[in-house]
RNA sequence: GGCCCCAUCGUCUAGUGGUUAGGACAGCGGGUUUUCAAUCCGCUAACAGGAGUUCGAUUCUCCUUGGGGCUACCA
């Protein structure tokens, strides 16, 4: 067998489609595991859906995910002569024709089909009706031409595809494909299998969609002459609502899932799974790239669509952060950090380090309290603002104040006991202590633990109180984070 | 409409001609937390339906149903 060698082909239309980062990926890690090369080519033959900078785009997320391609990128509407010599040889031998219907007539005659409940199809009225003089003389006028794809008829397509097994197609079912376009642009099919063809790719491995037009791209190998590769058709990836997925029902391209802090192992792990698994009764759930490339087993693919479940992604992420070393979360969190507004507002109560080195400790101090309870990076600080900010006095949260004496003894010999602390406090001598400080219940027990990060060793100023956060903030928290420190 | 593909908990899935149909996410309940989260423990929850093959089908075959994809001078 020749040396593998796949590729993956994305049309410059946006961003890397969640979708598209899995068929890279399956590309990717089907070449890796066979010593095979995978490519990267651009699939521009539509001038009118080409986005600028979208290749670049894509580049970046396929290398943010760690996919990396071999040799240059190939892009498609840099060889459109070679793809018009290729339609000019099917005419030659038969296998393709002219044609020069206009696209009103082609609409209206689908339209007329649809109407009568027929299969939309090419009439060939280009085939039939026209002999060679007529052909000739539209050329030399210029008159606008396609070339199709002539269909034999009454033949049955068959083809083993590598996750679905055999699939069948009568060609009689199948129109008249066109393989170059009036503007000289070749249609997908036509570049598709030339360049495949050219390429030397071994395994077609693409999404579900492409599965009806196999079977023109397998008479296209034989009009030519040529060896086709394998196919192999992985299941879609769909919404909620088990259709396609879409950009109008939610978040699709590889880009939004890197803005929104998902790191780049979780991703992969979870689009990995999603139409795949070791099976073999393995229960492991966590893969890496390396262990990926390994385990990985095309023909274990599904064949059904998978529903693309964000909360599962949410809990790996959520697991991947959680064994990141710390200096890994920091590189990776200090962007999503810098982001948010209560990110150094300087002020006198600030607490974060004025110097770098100091700052970065600083930082890596509070991403130990967070990393545990991080799903996402760009949450990060979101539930511990008071890290970064001033500490405030809330009035509204003084609630220790309206506790009766027995609670607030209790809750203080509670305190006491996590911080050590042998003051024997009243209410009285809280209040004057902290004067507003305290706050709530918990408020007293945020300041040492700011004061454990910072290093500064003072008791809260009068009128400031050691708490900012919302009532959902949790002493445990805080206590763990003071084992750690 | 035509063609093609698909079908195990809500979701991702494991699995076998004979299993208490397993795991994970989510959900629910509980332990730990002076509240959240995290964590630990537990619970709920599935073989779409109908025939056939078979001693026995979730598993094999067929049909039905359901879902999806394609049906462009888009990819």
């Amino acid at each position: 067998m020749s040396k593998v060698k796949v590729r993956f082909a994305p049309s410059p239309t946006g961003s890397l489609h969640i979708g598209g980062l899995r068929s890279a990926l399956y590309n990717y890690l089907f070449a890796k595991q066979n010593g095979g090369e995978f490519l990267l080519r651009v699939e521009d033959t539509d001038k009118n859906r080409y986005v600028e900078g979208s290749v670049e785009k894509m580049q970046e997320s396929l290398k943010w995910a760690g996919i990396e391609w071999d040799e240059n990128i190939y892009t498609q509407s840099e060889h459109l002569d070679v793809y018009k010599k290729h339609a000019e040889q099917l005419i030659k031998d038969d296998k393709a024709y002219y044609c020069f219907c206009e696209p009103e007539r082609l609409q209206k005659m689908r339209e007329d089909q649809t109407a009568t409940k027929q299969a939309p199809m090419y009439d060939q009225y280009c085939l039939k009706s026209l002999d060679k003089e007529e052909i000739n003389k539209n050329l030399k006028n210029n008159c606008p031409y396609t070339i199709r794809l002539r269909i034999p008829e009454n033949e049955t397509i068959e083809f083993d595809d590598i996750v679905r097994g055999k699939v069948k197609f009568e060609t009689n079912t199948i129109d008249d494909q066109i393989l170059l376009k009036s503007d000289g642009y070749p249609t997908y099919h036509l570049a598709n299998v030339v360049d495949d063809h050219l390429m030397n790719v071994t395994h077609v491995i693409r999404g579900e969609e492409w599965l009806p037009s196999t079977p023109k791209h397998i008479l296209l190998y034989k009009a030519f002459g040529w060896d086709r590769p394998e196919f192999a058709h992985l299941p879609l990836l769909l919404d909620t609502n088990r259709k396609k997925l879409s950009k109008r029902e939610m978040d699709v391209s590889v880009e939004d899932y890197i803005n929104k802090g998902y790191i780049k192992d979780a991703l992969i792990n979870f689009v990995a799974f999603l139409g795949w698994n070791p099976g073999k009764g393995s229960t492991k759930e966590i893969f890496s790239l390396e262990e990926l490339i390994k385990e990985f087993k095309l023909e274990n693919v599904h064949k059904g669509g998978a529903v693309f479940d964000v909360q599962k992604l949410d809990w790996l992420n959520g697991q991947y952060i959680k064994n990141l070393p710390i200096d890994e979360l920091y590189k990776l969190a200090l962007p999503f950090l810098e982001q948010k507004e209560f990110y150094e507002k300087p002020s006198p109560q600030n607490p974060l380090p004025k110097g770098e080195g100091d700052k970065k400790e600083y930082i890596k101090k509070v991403l130990t309290v967070e990393q545990d309870r991080l799903n996402n990076l760009s949450a990060i600080g979101e539930s511990n603002k008071f890290f970064f900010q001033d500490i405030k006095c809330d009035k509204k949260l003084l609630k220790w104040k309206d506790m009766k004496d027995d609670e607030l003894k209790e809750s203080l010999e509670k305190s006491k006991k996590v911080l050590n602390d042998n003051k024997n406090w009243t209410k009285e001598s809280l209040e004057k202590e902290l004067l507003e400080a305290a706050g709530d219940k918990r408020g007293e027990l945020l300041w040492p633990l700011r004061v454990a990060l910072t290093g500064e060793k003072k008791s809260p100023p009068p009128g400031e109180v050691a708490w900012v956060l919302g009532k959902d903030e949790s002493i445990k928290r805080i206590n763990s984070a003071l084992e750690k420190l």
